[in-house]
DNA sequence: CTTGACCTTCCAGTTGTGGGAACCCCCATG
DNA sequence: CATGGGGGTTCCCACAACTGGAAGGTCAAG
């Protein structure tokens, strides 16, 4: 299979796919006039990364994920502490980014959106 | 004022102080030995500029923020439409963040977390 | 006079792609 | 047989917003 088929079958772009491979999270055969020659196995690969990409997973954890994937005596709990890792990240990011939520909804209802000049918003980033 | 104390009162690291000024955002003068003397007002730019990225708001969006606060003759208008942009993409992030979050706490509840291979959150990237 | 804490510039690396150039390969059509 | 279009390949640059580090100038204290 060449590239643009797994692409389309693993949802990745081509770019993506070949960067996997240079980052060595892939390693696809060659055909005999270069171009990469996909197995199953690679696409099976490419669509676990896709779908852990979307999870929000770095490319790093995702190497660790594979690499349990394909190592049939892991324990799950490696597995679950990568998982659980990744979700304290998020659960911090989330809170984050619902503080700065809060106080900007509160600048931008105290805000007139007017012609006038005055705004609380710039009075409270100058304070 | 040399740059570590500007660092000291804006809370921004030095590296990232010549770095604004590399990139057009603030204009310090300069002393005889090519120190950097920062006046109040640099200080006071600064400071807002540490603000408004705590707040999230981009570089680009700080320049248009700084320029805003710096005229007079602006219309709170503008800088609401700024601050209400940026706030609906953080509430996009927040949305996909917390489906994130969702499935994963999901995927990790429902993982033994022992010394077994069996696992449901590889089998949900695997499909 | 030397030491150490400042300051300066410049260059490289980070994360995960995306864009584009320059080039090769293969198949179908006129 | 030439050619055109749609694959593929490598390589390098750019993004955002810094951060780290090297190499070197400056200044105040002991």
């Amino acid at each position: 299979m060449n590239i643009s088929d797994v692409a389309a079958r693993s949802g990745l772009p081509a770019k993506t796919i070949r960067y996997y491979e240079d980052i060595g999270l892939i390693k696809p055969l060659r055909d005999a006039n270069g171009y990469r020659a996909f197995r199953d196995s690679d696409t099976h690969k490419l669509t676990f990364l896709a779908r852990a990409r979307a999870l929000g997973f770095s490319i790093e954890q995702c190497r660790a994920l594979l690499a349990l994937w394909g190592d049939t005596s892991r324990a799950s709990a490696d597995v679950r502490a990568i998982a659980a890792d990744h979700l304290t990240q998020i659960e911090v990011k989330i809170a984050d980014l619902t503080a700065m939520r809060d106080t900007l909804s509160d600048l931008v209802r105290g805000c007139a959106g007017n012609a006038r000049p005055d705004c609380p918003i710039l009075a409270s980033l100058a304070r």
